[in-house]
RNA sequence: GCUCAAGUGGCGGAAUUGGUAGACGCGCUGGAUUCAAAAUCCAGUUCCUCGGAGUGUGGGUUCGAUUCCCACCUUGAGUACCA
């Protein structure tokens, strides 16, 4: 019988699926255990190579932790709501839902045929009503909500408009927006309720207020911070402007101490964890207030270095600061009107790019020291951000290599306040080994004991106090796009309403074009059945808008990381109609045990779901405020691209006027690997120029040649299923590939073939480097894909993809086979286990359980390979190793470990069969072969028996000839033994 | 610039608390089988001058360092004037 894998795969897929094997159950006397992949979008592309590496990483674990005997939930489901469905769908017109239920098709008969044990009946689609209706729902209990910071969390606005009511707003620590007004209880009842409703969306966790956001013409819609990589789009990779617009917002801001203190307390990567903290960029400081001389104003800046108040030079304001107008004297009017303006007109790109050009203008106007008197001169200065802390600085050269250069630049006053510190080339920023000097009260202080004395001192004069800044922002929460959640939100007066809970979902309309309207309104100002009748409670033609019944619709859509946010919650109750999971589902489940996906998420999706959950939290609706335990991120598989080089020439003649020309082109001519690095001009033409006629040439030769032409190489892509594991190319195969290389000369290798050269490179179709596992497992089967994603290294760890090596786990499999079955059937019998057979069995228990807890799945199929071949070696037929043997491969490889299985007369799957037990008595040696080394260097071994002590040995190898032979004469110095371990003469 | 990873044969990688560097697999070489090929099996495969050298480089700690410490180099990722 042969190990005919496509047969074998096609039969437990199907078993899988029939008896619905891997279905969880929401209550169970079994622990939980929860395995979650990342949330896949379904691409128009379907899956290559590189996508299911986590996939197969989880399953695997998934499956372990069965044999373990948890109760697993191993869900998947689309995040299928997302720009490249409604780009296509307004290049095409097809209807973008119609496109994303083609690519899920394609997803799931990939995801089938590579045997993952999902329980596919918890299923969801961010896309799909059922479950949006939620997404709604949730984003209507964050409008709903305000933070309060003496309680830390989020609370019922309705508490929040009792207490402006009753004691009006000053006395209310709340997250908002930093420009709101103070207003007692009677002032409050007194506003109208437009005035009413404006204050709270200053605090409401969701809210609609004009920002500065990221605009992207080409895409038209906004991005988030994260969106944007170097500048540009992330999707498309086009340009980005500031524009102000009116937009929904997620005040993430209120989380930021709550976002960065639950990184303790979860096991994610450091480099993950630490880019989190990155993003949130929390900094210690104070808030001090200058006061402007001669005048009302005053300047707050912020700072984290209070303690080097008097080194303070000068202050900066950011440009855009608005006490600029109305600070500038008379005289500097013109200078700094002239320095705004053209910071203005340098675009965002441009000052992000140009970090070494200084350039600043002097205000005219002086503050006052808090503690000297002296006066300070302001200056503006584009290094100062608008939007970071107050947007202004209090400059201390000596101690701030910007405020340093600042100085240097416009030759402001340097003092050094830092003892014995050489501030003559650069400023000294080293606060750990900081002692004040020439500070008045904080001479010969610390950085820290003098940040805490300036900080009450600035207190007792009302000039300042402690103060903690984020660099997180507040996400833009509007996109103009058709192709996301719709909000239930209509307008009345302006004003947003939300639309009662019960009526959800809002299903997204029918519109005629995915693009803009005409008037610049999002895809949705397309649709005419888009209004909301707050009588009969329904969406209805827009004609019949009247504004007093009849409203219109929010023309935005939600973002791609809304429905991604939260839907780990929702698998643990899919299918519920009443609320997003039910609280027996949420409690028995409660979090995700372990998270596996890649770390490009590190700043959107994964932040964002965290802040989702800790509100979700505040409000009672989840029992934790850390959704995922632990989070290991998966390295991306790259792509080996296979290149071909074309050769081309660059001649330089002079012609008969003396002018210089210059002539290059491409020859049809593909070249073989070695000739590229070591290229020898007179080889390659002999006859240079005469069989060069082919271009040019006539009319070159009567030219004088200024040098010899330059010969260059230009690597063409060739795909890479024309080459072969050694790097050959299929020339006919390339002809019939691209009709351009069918007369194309090949220059060869000596030995006759043509070699290409390899290139590891991100996976991408423009590469031809893409490698399909559809193909994969019709030629090797699922198992062997499955074992080799594991084989290629560590999972973390970016690593190439070389299909050539897959032949070495498909033979494993082979071997592994032919281990239970030969052509006349089973070969596994009663035959009591051997010494060996037993020492190969609880060794390869003992490694493969450590290494899958450790997630080291690349060791643990080279200990399978070890196990089968000691096993093959030892002719092992005991069905008392063999049979645990298959538990042990069946999460790597659970295709053949399921038909083997039954083969040896099992009527139930394999999948929840108990995992063997380790036996260490099974691995006592009586023996040891000792390295012995001579100062450290190992040159021979002996075998010794393991119950010798430190000086049977010492005389055991002393008498050894080769000992002698090593020492010539010479007495050791030193001998270290280490029992069981090694042997080790000095001398 | 800052932060975080990672540098080991021709290639992917192994060495889990400092103790025989290169497990396992690919590729390559030779052999068996075959009319031949595929497949399969067996043997060899870090490097060189066969005595050594050797885990990015240079130091250090140690009887002993891929592993620990210091400095540096290279590559990748994140971030970008954050006061």
């Amino acid at each position: 019988m042969n190990y005919n894998f496509n047969e074998i795969e096609a039969k437990w897929q199907k078993y899988w699926a029939k008896n619905q094997t891997f279905r969880a159950e929401n209550n169970s006397e079994k622990p939980k255990y929860y395995v979650l992949d990342m949330f896949p979008y379904p691409s128009g592309a379907g899956l290559h190579v590189g996508h299911p590496l986590g996939y197969i990483a989880s399953d695997i674990y998934a499956r372990y932790k069965r044999h373990q005997g948890f109760n697993v939930l191993h869900p998947q489901g689309y995040d299928s709501f997302g720009l490249p469905a409604e780009q296509y769908a307004i290049q095409t017109g097809q209807h973008p839902a119609l496109t994303t239920e083609e690519n899920i098709k394609t997803y799931r008969r990939q995801l089938d045929q590579i045997g993952f044990s999902f329980d596919w009946s918890r299923e969801v689609r961010t896309s799909d009503p059922s479950y949006y209706k939620w997404t709604q729902w949730i984003f209507i209990q964050l409008f709903n909500s305000w933070y309060n910071k003496d309680s830390d969390k989020a609370e019922d606005i309705s508490e929040l408009i009792k207490r402006f009511a009753s004691e009006g707003n000053s006395k209310i620590n709340a997250v908002c927006d930093d420009t709101i007004q103070t207003f007692s209880a009677e002032e409050w009842k007194a506003f109208d309720t437009i005035k009413q409703q404006q204050i709270l969306l200053q605090y409401r966790l969701t809210y609609l207020a004009e920002t500065e956001v990221n605009w992207c013409p080409a895409l038209g819609t906004v991005l988030a911070n994260d969106e944007i990589v170097n500048g540009v789009s992330e999707r498309g990779g086009h340009p980005v402007i500031r524009k102000k617009m009116t937009q929904w917002s997620m005040r993430i801001s209120a989380y930021a101490e709550r976002l960065l203190q639950g990184l303790e307390t979860i096991d994610w990567t450091e480099s993950l964890k630490e880019t989190q903290r990155n993003w949130i960029g929390k900094s210690v400081g104070a808030h001090v207030e200058f006061r402007i001389q001669n005048s009302e104003f005053r300047i707050t800046v912020f700072t984290t270095r209070p303690d080097t108040i008097f080194g303070v030079s000068f202050m900066t304001l950011a440009p855009e600061h608005e006490l600029v107008s109305q600070i500038t004297t008379p005289a500097q009017k013109a200078e700094v009107e002239n320095y705004i303006e053209a910071t203005a007109k340098r675009s965002e790109r441009d000052r992000m790019a140009d970090v070494k050009t200084i350039s600043g203008a002097f205000t005219g106007a002086y503050v006052e020291h808090p503690f000297t008197k002296e006066p300070i001169p302001v200056w503006i200065g584009d290094y100062v951000l608008a939007g970071y802390g107050t947007g202004a600085v209090m400059s201390v050269p000596c101690g701030d290599q910007r405020d340093y250069d600042f100085a240097k630049h416009f030759n402001i006053p340097i003092p050094n306040i830092f003892q014995g510190a050489d501030i003559s080339k650069e400023a000294f920023a080293d606060k750990d080994k900081t002692i004040i000097a020439n500070s008045d009260f904080l001479n010969g202080l610390n950085y820290k004991e003098a940040t805490k004395k300036v900080i009450a001192e600035l207190e007792k004069l009302g000039q300042g106090q402690g103060k903690t800044n984020y660099r997180l922002r507040d996400a833009v929460f509007s996109r103009q796009r058709y192709w996301g959640e719709p909000f239930p939100v209509y307008y009345v007066d302006g004003m947003p309403q939300m639309i009662d809970a019960k009526h959800l979902p809002i299903k997204l309309p029918e519109v005629e074009k995915y693009l803009p309207t005409e008037t610049g309104e999002p895809p949705l100002g397309n649709a005419t059945v888009w209004a909301w009748d707050t009588t009969k409670n329904e969406v209805v033609s827009n004609d019949l808008i009247d504004n007093k019944t009849i409203h219109p619709l929010e023309l935005n859509t939600m973002p791609g990381w809304a429905g991604s946010s939260w839907y780990f919650n929702r698998y643990m109750d899919a299918h519920n109609e009443n609320e997003f999971a039910s609280k027996e589902a949420l409690n028995y489940w409660k979090d995700v045990d372990l998270y596996i996906g890649g770390s490009e998420h590190a700043t959107g999706h994964l932040l964002y779901s965290r802040f989702w959950q800790k509100f979700l939290f505040d409000k009672g609706l989840v029992p934790v405020d850390e959704y995922a335990k632990k989070l290991i991120n998966q390295g991306m598989i790259l792509g080996t691209s296979a290149l071909a080089y074309n050769l081309r020439f660059d001649f330089k003649f002079r012609d008969s006027t003396g002018e210089i020309i210059e002539i290059s082109g491409f020859e049809n001519i593909l070249v073989s690997k070695s000739y590229i690095e070591n290229f020898d001009f007179d080889f390659w033409h002999p006859n240079y120029p005469d069989n060069y006629r082919n271009w040019h040439v006539e009319e070159i030769m009567s030219y004088e040649q200024i040098r010899k032409p330059i010969v260059s190489f230009h690597p063409i892509h060739i795909d890479v299923s024309l080459v072969n594991a050694s790097d050959e190319l299929d020339i006919q195969g390339l002809k019939n590939w691209r009709s351009e290389y069918k007369d194309f000369k090949f220059k060869l290798e000596e030995d006759g073939t043509f070699k290409v050269k390899r290139e590891v490179e991100k996976m991408s179709k423009s590469k031809y480097n893409v490698v399909n596992p559809d193909q994969i497992c019709e030629q090797y089967g699922a198992d062997s894909l499955r074992l080799y994603e594991m084989f290629l290294g560590p999972l973390e760890q970016y690593k190439p993809w070389n299909t050539a090596g897959i032949t070495g786990v498909h033979g494993f499999l082979k071997k592994l086979w032919r281990l239970y079955v030969d052509e006349n059937g089973l070969l596994v019998n009663d035959a009591e286990p051997t010494k060996d057979n037993l020492k190969t069995l609880h060794k390869t228990i003992k490694k493969a359980q450590e290494d899958i807890e450790n997630f080291s799945f690349n060791t643990s199929v080279s200990t399978f390979m070890i196990a089968v071949n000691e096993l093959t070696a030892q002719k092992c037929t005991s069905k008392d190793i063999l049979e645990p043997l298959l538990i042990l491969l069946s999460p790597y490889a659970p295709h053949i470990a399921e038909e083997l299985w039954e083969k040896l007369g099992h009527t139930e799957s394999i999948s929840t069969a108990p995992f063997p037990k380790f036996d260490a008595s099974h691995l006592v040696e009586s023996s040891k072969n000792y390295p012995i080394s001579f100062n450290g260097k190992m040159k021979f071994t002996m075998e010794l028996p393991m119950d010798f002590n430190a000086q049977q040995i010492e005389e055991a190898v002393m008498a050894h000839e080769k000992t002698q032979e090593q020492l010539q004469g010479r007495t050791p110095k030193k001998v270290i033994i280490v029992p069981g371990k090694i042997v080790n003469i000095v001398g």
